[in-house]
DNA sequence: AGCCAGATATGCT
DNA sequence: GCATATCTGGCTT
């Protein structure tokens, strides 16, 4: 396991977001293997950057390798990274993790459920791992973030529509493990 | 599988 | 002011 290079987020989003599937992702030393992403783009209406900055997304607009957390249906906490060149509102939401580490923790945090519901949607992943607004705008490459290359672990990534959202539902910009059983909703048969 | 409440920051009128 | 939201959990069909 090695620390993902200072150019991985420098790069389209799309391709980043595919390539973030089996990346572990840990916050304060919890948090599992990355089984389910999207990409949102200045250029897409699904995306919260569509109509230019505002003092939320404003992380989206930051540089590249960093955080932008925003708050959803006033509840729960979602966790994006910000990709490409500083200024281009382009980020990838995380939606699914497969538990690996700090289980102990996640479950506290969570209340008990079974491991399949712990990191299995963006705001339940949030609360497992302890993300909240804090972490806005925090860079990746340090405290309390470690994202870690694993092994070579090609495993079988699919694309899809995008979950949740009411525009833009012609982009496939959703990618998964496929048949994992910590998706946040299974893809659709091939 | 489908319906609905919950709680609030955000952005637009 | 007001409708909306990158959602989840619980309840009903």
């Amino acid at each position: 396991m090695t620390p993902l290079g200072p150019a991985f987020f420098d790069r389209d989003v799309v391709t980043v977001a595919r390539a973030l599937i089996g990346v572990t992702l840990l916050v304060d030393g919890a948090g599992g293997e990355i089984v389910e992403t999207e990409a949102y783009d200045r250029e897409d209406p699904a995306s919260h950057s569509f109509s230019g900055p505002t003092a939320r997304n404003a992380a989206m607009f930051g540089p590249p390798g960093h955080a932008y957390v925003y708050l959803s249906y006033g509840i729960h906490w979602c966790l994006n990274l910000v990709c490409r060149e500083e200024g281009h509102g382009a980020a990838v939401l995380i939606r699914a993790l497969e538990p690996t580490h700090g289980i102990g923790a996640m479950r506290e945090r969570r209340g008990l459920q079974s491991d399949k519901l712990l990191c299995s949607g963006p705001g339940r992943l949030s609360q497992a791992l302890g993300v909240t607004r804090r972490l806005d705008g925090v860079a990746l490459d340090a405290p309390p973030f470690r994202l870690l290359c694993g092994e070579a672990s090609r495993r079988m990534v699919r694309d899809g529509a995008r979950i949740g959202i009411t525009k833009a539902m012609d982009r496939p910009w959703r990618f998964g493990v496929a048949g994992s059983p910590y998706l946040s909703r299974p893809f659709p048969r091939p």
